[in-house]
DNA sequence: CCACTAATGTACGAACTAGTGAGTTATTTG
DNA sequence: CAAATAACTCACTAGTTCGTACATTAGTGG
């Protein structure tokens, strides 16, 4: 008598397992570095089973890949734009990112090791296309609001504005190591958090109030 | 009767032979994914050559992380703090750091690639430390300047306002191709290059005169 | 409860990959 | 010019790594 719950065979628990383990090595180690070997060593089922469900060690890569981007999909659905000014709805976004790319450094890692791959796997995936058009979409909103209360004066494109955001954001994450090892200030450390967190916040609001002109 | 122009064997032109096709190939397939043999094949001498100068991959890609580096290290001091106000002068070394990683972009692949190793081969080149100190040392004296004045009114320190300048203009370069993939621009394209040049230096003058606050 | 299918384990192989042993030739030096 | 040494070639290997053939067992529908 076995419930669903306790089954000895579970092809969506393999598989979930599968693909974590495969996320958290390949982040880790980059594509070329991961060993299939290694990655069946450290879930409780076998290689035979990636092969199995994900057919070779390049489709579980995208599928890694693929699972990184889910799991991050909606963080702007979170910024209540109508409800905030214009200066306070970007201070949030970017603030958000922050938080969003401290959270997910294995996502960090994955995206900087598919751009040293050129994103050729990324444009394999068809569910990885348009994966952006939200967030823009969100900015192009704060940016027309501002423009229409005069808070903002710059004249900066929404995939712009999102570029200065997310390269703050990511460049402490992704580039922590070798930032450390030449400025010997680990960026990551809780004590330099909050501060590089306002500053991301001011940075942007500060641009597009335009006081550099 | 040889002169040393023209000799059949030349240690360093075969060293640096070596350490040219090597940079190139660690950038572009990342330490793991290169491989000796192509290396070797893509230079005109063999395999055996770069053991025998270098003694293995990892000191391979060491140095060539070394030269990239080393190609690069002098940027700042191109930026005549004494003879500039503190606003230009700031502006110019965003901008030049931006020329400077849009022209060095082996070198952006290579800093990427080694954050994937979490720095673990900078660590263990005694030339590479302390290499960033120069930058914070320009930095330092230009904040200074500029509070001098008064048109700074930010409180940050130098090596926030270096990170702030390189997340920007590495970003760009290094994360390119998952950033075209999902936003559909490529922002190292000719038509963008402006831009986002003037950007950047708009950024961190916007910032550093605290209009965000 | 039996047959069928989905899920899983074992063992192995072909190709690749970093690294080397041993000998050879060019260049320099005494 | 002879001896010594630095630069170089060639062929090879030990170990790894992705992938698969084949056997087996658990769960399920009739």
């Amino acid at each position: 008598m076995s419930t669903p719950g306790d089954r000895q065979r579970d092809a969506d628990r393999t598989r979930a397992e599968i693909l974590d383990v495969a996320m958290a090595e390949f982040a880790r180690s980059g594509y070329a570095g991961a060993r299939v070997d290694e990655i069946a060593d450290l879930t409780s089922t076998t290689k035979r089973m990636i092969y199995y469900y994900f057919g070779g060690k390049e489709q579980l890569y995208i599928a890694a890949l693929e699972k990184a981007y889910a799991e991050v999909r909606a963080v702007e659905k979170t910024v209540d734009v109508d409800h905030l000014d214009p200066v306070e709805a970007i201070r949030t976004l970017a603030q958000l990112t922050f938080d969003h790319h401290d959270a997910h450094r294995d996502f960090i890692a994955l995206v900087a090791i598919e751009n040293v791959h050129r994103a050729e796997h990324i444009r394999k995936s068809e569910v990885l296309a348009n994966l952006g058009a939200p967030v823009l979409d969100l900015i192009s909103r704060i940016l027309d609001a501002g423009h229409a209360t005069g808070d903002f004066t710059t004249g900066a494109d929404a995939i712009d504005v999102h570029m200065m955001i997310s390269s703050f954001c990511f460049f402490r994450v992704a580039n922590q190591h070798t930032f450390g090892a030449l400025f010997g200030r680990d960026m990551t450390a809780p004590e330099h958090r909050e501060r590089l967190r306002t500053m991301v916040g001011e940075m942007v609001v500060a641009y597009l109030k335009g006081a550099g002109v």
